[in-house]
DNA sequence: TCTGGCACTCGATTCTACCGAGTGCCAAGG
DNA sequence: CCTTGGCACTCGGTAGAATCGAGTGCCAGA
């Protein structure tokens, strides 16, 4: 791509005028409506010819000969690199984020439900919250409880306030006492470890406890894997008030379905170092219709979940971005917060000095 | 409504005809097709004045002047009542149903999300599925974790493998000690009993442990009230397939979204003793376009959730009728059996004799 | 280089005609 | 009395023609 670089600043301007207007209206727009736009002093003949050249550079497009035109994701992709002026929040979108943040109370799962309702309220999308991995987060408390005669559930507060929880089952059948034993055990050795790292060293006097404690273990390995791989999506029926093709919202729909695609999407951009991605930007075929905003949601300089948005490619991308980057700061904060009370041992902070999460553009 | 009773045998022919013509096609079904049907030996002018009655008492409307019949409401409520054959799953969908009740593993949240999927692949249309309420559910094992310095998490692990969680708000800075010495004591004192009656008897020598235990007391409690409000929803980009009408879509996944309101309108339409409610019947003015398949999920005879289907008024009523019973029943059945292999008290059965859940029509 | 003018395009809208599925009615036949 | 074939009629949907108008490309003149 030759003509990634700058364009005129008149072009620049057109290009402007067009995506606001087509933000706002989803019609085509005609030189004339150009011509009307602030900041624009020449006649729409001018700009007429201006458009044939940015046609065939691949910012705009004629749905059909003799309509107006219509960005293309080039467009959209320069628009918000390059023209869209950051973008902030009414008075009114940030006291709602505030009092959200100071008002919600309570518990993770919860926190992040909440938090996707508030982000799709902000912004009439679709909205998507990634929790953080607990990677780094020490365990707070383990516990065995037996359920059924060889079932056991293994259940696992993290620092965050997460609380994550796993069936086992068991070889054989085994009393409640050895389950006591052993889940003291595992307190002992995972309490202020990561969820990986969890290790009990020496073996018990007891085979039968020797052995739930090594399936515990393994579980809490699987744990760390799992445990990310549950999202929250906010107010999927904003998506079918944005298109009007009821296949393209089915399409949206059922993709946003898929947990783990929606999971990796988000991954993706953000380790292009994107914040936007327009279109087929990202390579999900039956999300070519939508745009997507990602937001980092770090805590203590650590990126580790995501928010995100998911609307048309002709969204308003400065208010969506800028909604996404406060919540996702906010989230953040909210959750280093609990992090960071915590009244003993907080490794994370230890190890990794606090960094600016690294903002872009 | 005087008319409610049986119908002209013939006209039953008709309208069953007029009805399983209009699932399959989605079009207004003439007189024409009618006569074609299987078990109707009549013209099809006998089969117009024949439509003309049914049209005349409510089970049937014309589009407009010069088409073919569709169904009333009550036209479907008449043929799920008296004229719709049981309806069986096929050995492909059977043999999914209890693949599925084999290989689930592990843990009662994952357990329903996955059930909902279940159901919504079994029959195209949009799942839910709302877990029975944890009110007679006996506590397994309660555990007070401090978080911050003045938030402590309360988890409450229940028999039926369901964990729920609260977190507190202390109102003083409180040691890690003295938690664990007020989390022993609500042990103590849970374990075994329904969440809402858990009472710590007598006070300890510490007034700090009263305070929380006291505080996590009726925490508990809420717990009891809350946890029920959590639905699991599948499938929903179904709906997008089924309406053609995207107003009609983002109404019902608008409402679908509002977890209350469904828990709700399946809990009304079980308690008036239906397992459909079709277009108006259920007061919800969003989802008259739809008709609702609810089955109950019982655990030891007692009703506490239930499993529902959400399609458009043409739905394939048996199926789905046959679909969400299997699936219920399995899904009680499996909650129960966690429950019982219980390897301690089991209070549930003991109390309440087993009763087959009682089947209507 | 910009601009106003002009012919041209082509989707959208409207109108007409027409087809055909479907109806209601009726008179004849069981 | 019920059924049936016949018949005129309705009216949505489709196809084609006419029209409209927003918008374009091009060009000559400032």
């Amino acid at each position: 791509m030759p003509d990634i670089q700058d364009l005129d600043p008149r072009k620049a301007a057109i290009l402007e005028a067009v995506v606001t207007e087509y933000i706002g209206t989803a019609q085509p727009v005609g030189s004339h409506h150009v011509a009307e736009a602030a900041g624009i002093n020449v006649s729409s003949a001018t700009i007429r010819s201006e458009m044939v050249a940015l046609e065939r550079e691949g910012y705009l497009v004629q749905p059909h000969t003799s309509a107006g035109r219509v960005p293309t994701d080039k467009g959209y992709r320069f628009f918000v690199d390059q023209l869209a002026e950051p973008g902030v929040l009414g008075p009114a979108q940030r006291h709602k984020v505030s009092r959200f943040f100071e008002q919600v109370h309570g518990e993770m799962e919860e926190l992040l439900e909440r938090t996707s309702g508030l982000l799709s309220d902000l912004t009439s999308y679709a909205s998507v919250v990634v929790p953080p991995s607990h990677d780094a987060v020490v365990v707070r408390s383990v516990q065995l409880v037996g359920l059924g005669a060889r079932v056991a559930l293994l259940v696992a507060v993290l620092a965050d306030g997460a609380v994550e929880k796993r069936a086992i089952e068991l070889p054989e059948e085994i009393p409640d006492e050895v389950l006591a034993v052993a889940s003291g055990r595992l307190q002992a050795a995972a309490q202020g470890h990561p969820l990986g790292s969890v290790h009990v060293a020496d073996p018990s006097g007891d085979a039968a406890v020797d052995r739930v404690v090594s399936l515990a273990e393994s579980a809490l390995g699987d744990l760390e894997c799992e445990a990310h791989d549950r999202i929250f999506v906010g107010g999927p029926s904003r998506l079918a008030a944005a298109f009007d093709a009821v296949d393209t919202v089915r399409a949206v729909l059922a993709t946003l379905e898929q947990q783990l695609v929606v999971v990796s999407l988000l991954r993706d951009v953000l380790e292009r170092g994107l914040s936007v991605a327009i279109g087929t930007e990202h390579g999900y075929e039956p999300l070519s219709a939508c745009a997507v905003v990602v937001a980092p949601v770090s805590v203590d300089g650590q990126v580790g979940g995501a928010v995100g948005l998911l609307g048309p490619t002709r969204m308003n991308y400065p208010q969506a971005l800028a909604a996404a980057r406060v919540v996702g700061e906010q989230l953040g904060d909210r959750l280093r917060a609990t992090l960071d009370a915590g009244p003993s041992a907080r490794p994370v902070r230890e190890t990794r000095p606090r960094r600016r999460a690294r903002g872009r553009r």
